[in-house]
DNA sequence: CGCAGATGGTTGCAAGTGCAACTATTGCAA
DNA sequence: TTGCAATAGTTGCACTTGCAACCATCTGCG
């Protein structure tokens, strides 16, 4: 999940190693700095919530994203489509993904009456509840572990930095670089 | 892969509808849009990266990491625990990683004579060829996608935001939030 | 009508992943 | 020496994942 390096030292000068100089032409040291540090705190800080909101609640980070999507929906309820893109997966991994959140009862899917292709993925009563018992100590846990490393002032110059990456970086489709 | 909510307005206020009004408590809106932007950047970029580099060079993001490591290694080895910490994956998964980069004839491994215990994963000849071949494109990918987002002055900063929040997690046993 | 093409979801498959249990080897202590 | 604990890696397992192929349904055009 991390790339280059993981350590903070100039990871390009010792790719230079092995590519030649011409690495720092390629990618910016400063970039490849940020880009190593990016990865490194994006896999600590996922893996850290994931076992917490495992251990406390039986819950996948995933099963939180896909509920707290429905949380947060009209009714509860989202097709089958929109809650995929919504959540980042892909329509397979829904599919099974609120298999098994049907297994815990935390969901149910419903055929449309007005399109028989559409599904509606609901989020139950009792998936009300589970989510309502999950999100306080995983909404802390990310304060703690993300909000609490930076002065408030820093988390909005964060915020915009990261959203023009993820503007950049949109498109579905990938065409050559 | 993402938590709360992917679009980027005001994620909490429609979970207060859910959670009750103590949702600001829980996590200031603030951080909720930066956590938000956190994962849905990390999401794309990788997503393009990783099969920008798939279908460059046939190598998926995470043998590129190994390979990385290696690259930067005294001798181009490793052992397999140290590649393992290094590249963020389990010590299964690398045993894996290897074995799949060995078919391609791109690593060896190889019993240490002084310990029996250890093994060296070693890039071979053809790894560095390998490694060379999509190195340059895989950067200057990384340098489109992630530099190119914002500019250099901007960089450093994130940068050290970023290992403030990696630090913070740096723990791998996870006690209470 | 009726059938081609688009759209929404699911399934087959071939990976990848981490945890826990296991094997091999070493090091140390009685 | 013998034996046991620690260390390095691998393997069994159960679970996820995404892609591509597939089925079901709808839409629109002849």
């Amino acid at each position: 999940m991390a790339t280059v390096d993981h350590s903070q030292n100039a990871p390009l000068d010792d790719l230079s190693k092995i590519l030649g100089s011409d690495a720092h032409a390629l990618l910016d040291p400063a970039v490849a700095r940020a880009w190593i540090a990016f990865l490194t705190a994006y896999g600590r800080i996922t893996r850290a919530l994931s076992s917490e909101l495992m251990d406390a609640s039986g819950m996948s980070l995933a099963d939180f994203d896909v509920m707290a999507q429905l949380a947060r929906a009209e009714g509860y309820a989202l097709r089958m489509t929109e809650l995929a893109d919504a959540a980042l997966i892909s329509k397979s991994g829904l599919t099974r993904r609120i298999d098994r959140l049907a297994v815990n009862g935390w969901v149910t899917r419903r055929r449309c009456t007005e399109d028989g292709r559409v599904h509606w993925a609901t989020l139950t009563p009792l998936g009300v509840k589970a989510f309502r018992g999950a999100a306080p100590g995983h909404l802390r846990a990310v304060a703690e572990r993300f909000g609490a490393s930076l002065p408030a002032s820093e988390m909005d110059r964060l915020t915009r930095d990261l959203i023009k990456i993820a503007a950049k970086n949109k498109e579905r489709t990938r065409e050559a670089v």
